[in-house]
DNA sequence: CCGGTTTGCTAAACCGGTTTTGTCAGCCCA
DNA sequence: TGGGCTGACAAAACCGGTTTAGCAAACCGG
C-alpha cells in the first residue's frame, strides 16, 4: 500500500497510455471521436489505475453540479425530528432522483443563512418556510440561482408552492366550534427568528384562520390561550404545559402541527385528563402517522409529499429556462377526522369563552 | 436588469478595483497581508458588484468540500418516509453543522450507487444500511474517502458504529415468550437488493436474535412465518397481510422497525382484531412517537439519534487523520415495554406452534 | 495526382478561484 | 551609501478536469 496515495488524475492516466488528457477525456464523455481500439485501451488503464474523475473539477468546467438543494432557515437537528419534513422531503427525493439530481441540505452555518448559501454548491434550491422578506432570498435572487419558495409568503416575484392554510385552519376552527367547543387554545410554530416572522407566513395565516372563524362564531382568540414552540413533540409538550400551569383550561386546543398536537395529546395524558373525553384535540399535516396515534388525530391534511414533488418539478421548469412569469401553486387542505376531538363535556359546555374553568 | 447576467468573477473585481487576482483573493481569505485601505476598497467594489466567490471553485484549489455524505443504498424517497431515518439524519445534521458541515445525501443514481459515488463531492461518508460485501464499498475505500459503516455487516477494516442487534432481538423474543405466546410471526426489513442481503446485515443479526431465543424455548420459527417488505407503515401492513392471508394467525408479532409494527397494528385493526388483546405486536427502534401510536408500542429502544451523532464524530476523527486502527462502536438496546404486548388471550395458549389457529 | 474531406489525436485555452514566487519601493542601520 | 529587510502588491503556476482550435495522415472522387 502507498503511503500517501496522491489521487490518479488525468494526467497519469494520459502519461501512462501515452496520449494527451485530451483523449483520456474523450475516452470518458466522447468515446466516439476516438479510434474505438485507442479509447478502449485508455479506458483499461484508466480502470487499471484506479481512476475517476474528480466531480468538482467536472462541476467547475460544466458550470453544474448535478444536485439541489434543500433550503430551511432552521437547524437541521430540529428540522429532521418533523416528521412532516420526512414526507416533505421524500417528495422532493422522489422527482429529484427521478431526473439525476442529488439532494443538498442547507441551513444556517453557524448562525448565518447566507454564508451556508454562499457555500452551496446547486444547481437551484427549494425553500421551505422562508419568509419572503427575508435578507436571504435576496443574496440568491442576486446570485442568480433558480429557486422555488415552499410555505411561505408569496409575494410575487419567485416560483412557489404553496397549501391553503387559511382554509384549512378554518376547518380545524370551525369543527371544534361545530363539536360546542369555545374555550381553545392554539398551539403555534415557533419562526426561525424567536419574535416576529413577518407579517404573512404560514404561521399568520393559519392563524388568521383559527382567529377569523372563532370569531364569527362570536369566540375570541385572547393571547394568553396563544403559545408558540418549536414543531415537534416536545416542542408540543412544553407549549401546552406552560398555557396549562398559566391557568389556562381549554376543551379544545389546535395545533398548528402534528408533531405538536401529539405532543399536547401526551401532556394532557400527563395531567391525567383524557383525549377526546375532557379535551379535544385537532392538529395539522396530516402525517403518515397521525391515523396510528393515541387516540388517531383528527387533522388538517394537507398533501406534504405533493407538496414536495410540485416544488422540484417548478424548480427543475425554472433551471431549464423556461423564464416566463413566475408560477404560484397552491393546494388543498381537508379536515381529517379521527377520534382526538369529540363534543364538549357537558358541565363544561356553558363556561364563557374568556374566563378558564378550573377542572 | 441584464438579459444574461454573467456571474461576476474574481477578474472582474480585480479590474474593476485596479488590483490583481491575487489582492482580490486576500482581502477575501487573508486581509493582513494587505494595506487595509486597499483592503476595504477592494471589499467595497466586490461587494458593489455583488461578487461571491464560486464554491466550486474554492473546493478544486482547498481541495475540501466542507460537507459530509449520507451514503444509503437504498432510494431517499423510501429512506425518508421511515421516521427512523428521521432521528438518526437528526444526529448525524447535529454534529455535523457544530463543526461547520453541510450534509449531502448520496444514494441510487439512476439505479448504480457507484456513480453517485463518483458524483458525490463530499469530504467523508457515513454509510447506513451497507453491507460490507457491498462492492461499492470497496470503490470508496480505493478512492480513499474517508467512510464509517453504520448498521453494517462490520468485517474489519473500516471504522463502524452499530447496536447490539442480536440483544435487542433477544429481549423481545424473550418478551413474547413470557406472555405466554408460542405462535409468532416476524416482520423482517427488505434489504436494497431483493435476495440474500449477506449473512452478517442487520437483519441477519436481529433474526438470529429471535430465532435463537425462541429455539431455547422450544419455540419453531417456520418459513412461512415470516415475512418481509419495506421499513414503512404499508411494508408492515402489506407483509402482515401476506401472512394473514396465507393462513397464518399468530399471537405475537415480532417486527423489525416500529414502522412496520405500526403497519403490522393497522393491519390487525383492519381485521377487527384488538392489540394486544388477540395480537401483540412488538417494534423495533423505538422512534420518537412510539409512546403515541395506539395502542403505544412495546418496543427495542435503540439510541437511533447518538448512532448518527457517533457515526460523525468518527468520521471527523478519520477525516483529520488520526489513521490508527478503526473503531468500531457498539450502542446497546433495551426493552421499551408499553401496551402493545400482553398476555396470550386464554383460548389459544395451548395451540401448538406449529398449527395456525383459526381464530 | 491533386484539392478537399474525414479520421484520430494533440496543444493550448479555459473554468474561477488559491498559492507560490517575484518585484519594487521605502526604510533601517552600519 | 549601500546591503539587508520589510511591506504591499503583481505575475504566474496550479487545482483537475473540458473544450476549442488545429494539425498530420489517410482517404476519396475526379
Amino acid at each position: 500500500m502507498e503511503q500517501v496515495a496522491r489521487r490518479v488524475t488525468i494526467a497519469d492516466v494520459a502519461q501512462r497510455a501515452g496520449v494527451s488528457k485530451t483523449a483520456v477525456s474523450f475516452a470518458f464523455n466522447k468515446p466516439d471521436r476516438l479510434n474505438v481500439a485507442t479509447a478502449s485501451r485508455i479506458l483499461g488503464i484508466a480502470n487499471e489505475l484506479g481512476y475517476r474523475p474528480d466531480p468538482v473539477a467536472r462541476m467547475l468546467t460544466q458550470r453544474r453540479t448535478g444536485s439541489i438543494g434543500i433550503l430551511t432557515p432552521q437547524d437541521l437537528s430540529v428540522i429532521f425530528t418533523n416528521p412532516f419534513f420526512g414526507s416533505f422531503s421524500a417528495g422532493i427525493a422522489a422527482v429529484s432522483e427521478e431526473h439525476g439530481y442529488g439532494l443538498h441540505f442547507i441551513s444556517p452555518l453557524h448562525g448565518s443563512l447566507s454564508r451556508a448559501i454562499h457555500r452551496a454548491t446547486v444547481d437551484g434550491v427549494v425553500a421551505i418556510g422562508l419568509t419572503d422578506d427575508h435578507p436571504e432570498i435576496d443574496e440568491i435572487r442576486r446570485a442568480g440561482l433558480p429557486m422555488v419558495l415552499v410555505d411561505s409568503a408569496t409575494t410575487g416575484t419567485l416560483a412557489s408552492v404553496d397549501i391553503d392554510d387559511e382554509g384549512g385552519a378554518r376547518l380545524a376552527a370551525a369543527h371544534v366550534l361545530e363539536l360546542g367547543h369555545r374555550t381553545i387554545m392554539v398551539l403555534a410554530i415557533d419562526g426561525p427568528r424567536a419574535a416576529g416572522i413577518g407579517e404573512h407566513g404560514v404561521v399568520q395565516r393559519r392563524m388568521r384562520g383559527y382567529r377569523e372563524t372563532l370569531a364569527e362564531a362570536g369566540v375570541e382568540l385572547p393571547e394568553a390561550s396563544i403559545a408558540v414552540g418549536p414543531a415537534s413533540i416536545d416542542g408540543g409538550s412544553e407549549a401546552f404545559d406552560r398555557l396549562w400551569d398559566a391557568g389556562q383550561r381549554p376543551t379544545a386546543v389546535l395545533a398548528m402541527s402534528d408533531a405538536m398536537a401529539i405532543g399536547a395529546i401526551r401532556a394532557i395524558h400527563r395531567k391525567g385528563r383524557s383525549v377526546p373525553g375532557e379535551i379535544s384535540v385537532v392538529g395539522f399535516d396530516d402525517v403518515d402517522l397521525a391515523a396510528s396515534t393515541d387516540p388517531p388525530l383528527t387533522t388538517v391534511h394537507q398533501p406534504v409529499r405533493g407538496k414536495g414533488e410540485a416544488a422540484v418539478r417548478l424548480l427543475l421548469s425554472v433551471m431549464e429556462g423556461g423564464q416566463t412569469e413566475p408560477v404560484h401553486r397552491r393546494l388543498e387542505t381537508r379536515l381529517v377526522i379521527r377520534s382526538s376531538t369529540g363534543p364538549v363535556a357537558a358541565g363544561i359546555r356553558e363556561v364563557p369563552a374568556d374566563r378558564p374553568t378550573s377542572a
